[in-house]
DNA sequence: ACATACTTTCTACGCATGTAGTAACTAATC
DNA sequence: GATTAGTTACTACATGCGTAGAAAGTATGT
């Protein structure tokens, strides 16, 4: 039974990617570890958790005083494969125009692309060859 | 002089795949060829037109009686660099991990993969080699 | 000329997102 | 206990997008 992981925005992706690296955080821990660019205010992360709490990405995992930890509940692995889903779901669902686009536009290095190959190997060792 | 395609979202891009199909349409035309499951209304095309033409993605070619023929503006290659650009910056703008990530999710298969060197040899034979 | 059908233009609405202010609460300090 | 600083809870607002209705214009068949 697909659950199917709910969408995240750019912002809200980039506030998981901190508790993914650094485990479970409160809001100023999170703040203090984003490389924003423009600083965004404490309050502004804080709707960003909460809207994160309603999505079931995150979970309050304890307490600290009047300070909350959060904790990731949906994986880094299960948010990315929503986020190329949908990227993919933009070009007809086929990777293959993706990667040729990449290709031609410089963005996957010949190096990068050999380097695939050993996924490829890998795959083909645990069984799910083919 | 970086002029930066404009964002396009899932709707526009749909019209703009038809309008770079089939080549100047009207509005009708478009719709019709849209394979979109729940056919939108009328109105929702011309206002996705409308703003097209905002963005410049579009202009009136012509008219014939009181009925506009529209025609892409922005090609189509521009716009997929724009969208594959928006979206390797969520993965920090690396493509390694988002090959990764494809290929381990089973979305890209060995055969497009292997297909994939020929671009680089096309591309190494029009100089652009490394 | 009139009705019918389609087009254009304008306006609107709900949801998502980035942004943040204000009020209320808590902890710690004097 | 009162002041102060940080946190939480609640509310707000502009913009973008998907959606479409209403009004007004135009072409066409009879």
């Amino acid at each position: 039974m697909r659950k199917g992981s709910p969408k995240l925005s750019r912002l809200e992706l980039q506030v998981m990617e901190v508790l993914w690296d650094k485990g479970p955080c409160c809001v100023r821990d999170i703040i203090d570890a984003l490389n924003h660019k423009r600083r965004p205010a404490y309050t502004t992360i804080q709707t960003i958790v909460h809207r994160l709490e309603l999505k079931k990405a995150v979970h309050r995992a304890s307490r600290v005083g009047n300070v909350f930890v959060f904790e990731a509940t949906l994986s880094r692995n299960a948010a990315h494969r929503k986020l190329i889903d949908e990227f993919l779901s933009l070009f007809g669902g086929s990777s293959q125009p993706v990667m040729t686009h990449l290709i031609e536009s410089g963005q996957l290095t010949y190096e990068e692309y050999k380097d695939a190959e050993k996924i490829f190997q890998e795959l083909a060792k645990k069984g799910r060859a083919k």
